[in-house]
RNA sequence: GCGGUAUUGGUGAAGUGGUUAACACGCUGGUUUGUGGCACCAGUAUGCAAGAGUUCGAUCCUCUUAUACCGCC
């Protein structure tokens, strides 16, 4: 039946909106920030656990996952819930961007046919097509399927950015012309750089289509900058319909978030959380902290004092420290439960501020607060 | 007591009679936004055991002292 989005409440005073997604997996409610796990598996952390931490819906990796067990396999396993053993909601990315990353020759490896490039395990020669990569997703069986698209940074030329609109559009028709699973939405992706009319070309003809939801991406690749990823999502919301949910891909930072939400964008997906705790680093209400700094040493107070994540329950900073200074896996783990814990409490407060209509008192709040660094 | 060898930053250590003493680790900061990569970037000895001498110039040569290790009495 694939998905339902069922619109809220609008805030009075901003684009921000608070809603529902139904999967067949489970409702959750909107504003939302989803975990990456693109090997099935958010790093350092069980999916019982990532359940059990009210987190909506998981990410997981469509290249990744046709690489290493294959396709075939998870199938056989009963599809990706079965075979991970998460009960919620989750959502494939397409491999485009891992196209972009690993395709070295961008002009000759990316045709209009699709794009080739080599694995980043034995670097053996790959083909992944629109085509190919929406059968890959069938086959794993998540609840939302992702376009294949072209992810250029926003850097590149207007020139470039506007036949790769172009190539993205014709390649999400071929996607949903080969998508199968019945049970699975596919969700569209507009694209187009920072550039206004590109973007607003992109989601008009992406939305003639009528995708189940759709998605803002070329955001977060190559050092965008915020008022690129600001233009890149003004230029392209008005254009997307009330009734479906909107996922702007790969952003994570906090206050980007409640800048994205202002703006009236619904799901989030990012790597920071997890990568971030594995480098040591941790959000907290006042700003991201380094445990690699020695002023943790000797604090034995918790990572932050009003947060019931398991990791401020349980744990000092100075252990914290220690953990990541000694460089045990525990560290990274600790550090990933929290940040996790962070981003999702940050989409609950924002979905309460919405619901009163205060999401600019509350984005001042949190702004003075986060800026100020302990 | 006599001989030999050694003594370079927090650690392990390169090195040369001549502008800013290599490298690694550690330490101190920082970066990370649809995860190939627990990664990347930056800073970290005004000084080469101490003192004196030779020299235009010494960490590198000479002497004295100290310390350590190895022999011998």
């Amino acid at each position: 039946m694939g998905i339902y989005y069922q619109l809220e409440h609008k805030e009075k005073n901003t684009k921000a909106r608070l809603g529902k997604l139904k999967t067949n997996h489970g409702v959750f409610e909107t504003p939302m920030f989803m975990p990456v796990g693109t090997k099935a598996t958010v790093k350092s952390l069980s999916p019982e656990e990532l359940y059990d931490m009210h987190c909506g819906i998981i990410l997981a990796n469509t290249y990744h996952l046709w690489l290493r067990p294959g396709e075939d396999i998870i199938k056989k396993a009963g599809g990706l819930h079965q075979f991970m053993n998460y009960k919620g909601p989750i959502l494939t990315d397409s491999g485009g961007f891992q196209v972009f990353s690993l395709a070295k020759n961008k002009e000759k490896d990316i045709c209009e046919e699709g794009v080739h490039f080599k694995s980043h395990i034995d670097g053996k020669k790959l083909f992944l097509t629109p085509e190919l990569s929406i059968e890959i997703q069938n086959k794993l069986d998540s609840d939302i399927a992702m376009s294949f698209d072209e992810c250029p940074p926003a850097s590149a030329s207007y020139e470039y950015l506007k036949q790769s609109v172009e190539r993205t559009l014709r390649w999400a028709k071929r996607g949903k012309d080969a998508h199968q699973n019945k049970n699975q939405a596919l969700f569209g992706i507009v694209q187009g750089g920072a550039h206004k009319d590109l973007r607003k070309h992109s989601a008009i003809e992406t939305v003639k289509m009528n995708f189940d939801g759709y998605s803002i991406g070329g955001v977060a690749n190559d050092g965008e900058s915020k008022e690129e990823m600001y233009q890149a999502i003004d230029y392209s919301i008005p254009y997307l319909p009330e009734d479906k949910v909107r996922y702007l891909m790969g952003i994570g930072e906090p206050l980007d978030i409640i800048e994205a939400v202002i703006r009236g964008v619904d799901i989030f997906d990012c790597v920071l959380p997890t990568r971030i705790a594995r480098h040591g680093q941790a959000f907290t209400r006042f700003g991201k902290i380094n445990f690699h700094n020695a002023k943790f040493k000797e604090d034995f107070s918790k990572l932050e004092e009003d947060c019931d994540c398991y990791t401020c329950k349980n744990y000092t900073k100075a252990y914290l420290r220690h953990l990541i200074t000694t460089n045990e896996m525990l560290g990274a783990r600790l550090l990933s439960i929290h940040n996790i814990a962070f981003l999702i409490r940050l989409t609950e407060e924002l979905r309460k501020a919405i619901q009163d209509d205060c999401i600019l008192e509350y984005k001042k709040d949190i702004e003075k607060k986060y800026l100020q660094k302990k």
